[in-house]
DNA sequence: GTGCTTATTCATCACATGATGAAATGTATG
DNA sequence: CATACATTTCATCATGTGATGAATAAGCAC
């Protein structure tokens, strides 16, 4: 019962158009990104885009802005460790993932799109709040014993620089910010969150 | 010699143009916008905005989204006054202009679009770097002795805190920050640039 | 080779977009 | 009223878009 005919060895000619895409929606954001522009750029047949992706551009944004990374696993990473040192250690893993070339494109391409676009923009507010910032201050020994708005509010302040570093580093690309060593940001930034913890 | 024929009565439409614009334009980016969007939530013919707007999109999104601030006014505001309040008079003045209801969707609008495009984001980095940060920087007494390279950095991390700020306040409207008074804000931001700039 | 399956190409659809032209309508001046 | 100009409406163009169908080429199992 082994399976027919010809395999579907195009791996490089999707794999083309993956990354195309990832540029695309990088540079242009979700809106101003086009599957012809993609198959232009990745130097193929308009028509390949729906055969690998059937679903269209919201199937194919959808794949390609899939973000290998775990959440729980990152929160578990920070989280460990002594609590007057969680600071740091967002800031360190934050950048670490961000840093890495693999997944920068489509972070970058994520948030530009999501930034733009209404709908994807309160599914951004859920997941960081929920998912991540949320997780943080909850994990902390003095914070979590604080009151729910207060709480709130401190989980927005340490939202407040991340989003800052993200786009200043990643989108905006501040020649500084983008230039920066990751030790020199960790130094910079880390006792920063880790003052909207502790007092 | 006074001018002839039917006076230029039509700015309730125009108007109603430029509000829709900027809903639009606010809400889906540059790139996600259309004309006859904007004309059909303006109850409006899409051949007026044509008509009011001589030059198309560009054009009408240039001349809706141009803010009425003069960021040499706001500067100057914030560097009058003793050197140890530089920090929370950036955060208060900033978030004054941010939470005026006037400029507040051309601004989100701006930022937005701008974010999501690649040649608007590179007019974003100047102006945040040289009219606004850079200009902070210059003016504190110790900041501006030290190195360029001190300085740049500096610079960054202050838009760092900033950009954060609109973003999660203005954009992403993450609940506690949205809501938060402009006092608090003030309060807990304030000190965090008054530090990249003193130590 | 034969048959089956996939990859690739070509052609095309219906639609939305930005833009322009021309006519019709309204409103002021003289 | 007649003229002049702005507003408004209607019609249209060329282009780009996402999407689909059909045909051809290529690889693998039998």
């Amino acid at each position: 019962m082994s399976p027919r005919g010809r395999r579907p060895g195009g791996e490089d000619t999707r794999a083309a158009i993956v990354e195309a895409a990832r540029g695309e929606f990088a540079a242009r954001g979700y809106a101003g990104t086009s599957l012809r522009g993609i198959a232009r750029a990745a130097e193929v047949d308009p028509r390949l885009v729906h055969h690998y992706f059937e679903g269209g551009k919201s199937a194919l944004f959808a794949a390609v802005m899939a973000i290998p990374i775990d959440p729980a696993t990152i929160i578990a990473g920070v989280v460990l460790g002594p609590p007057e040192g969680i600071g740091v250690r967002v800031v360190r893993t934050f950048l670490t993932v961000w840093d890495n070339p693999e997944v920068q494109p489509a972070l970058v391409g994520l948030v530009r799109s999501a930034l733009a676009d209404e709908v994807l923009v309160s599914q951004l507010r859920d997941y960081v709040y929920r998912d991540l910032v949320g997780q943080i201050v909850a994990a902390h020994p003095h914070a979590r014993t604080l009151s729910a708005a207060e709480q709130s509010l401190r989980a927005g302040l340490i939202a407040t620089q991340m989003l800052g570093l993200v786009v200043g580093r990643y989108v905006v690309e501040l020649p500084a910010l983008a230039k920066a060593p990751v030790d020199t940001l960790v130094e910079r930034i880390g006792p920063i969150i880790q003052a909207h913890l502790d007092r």
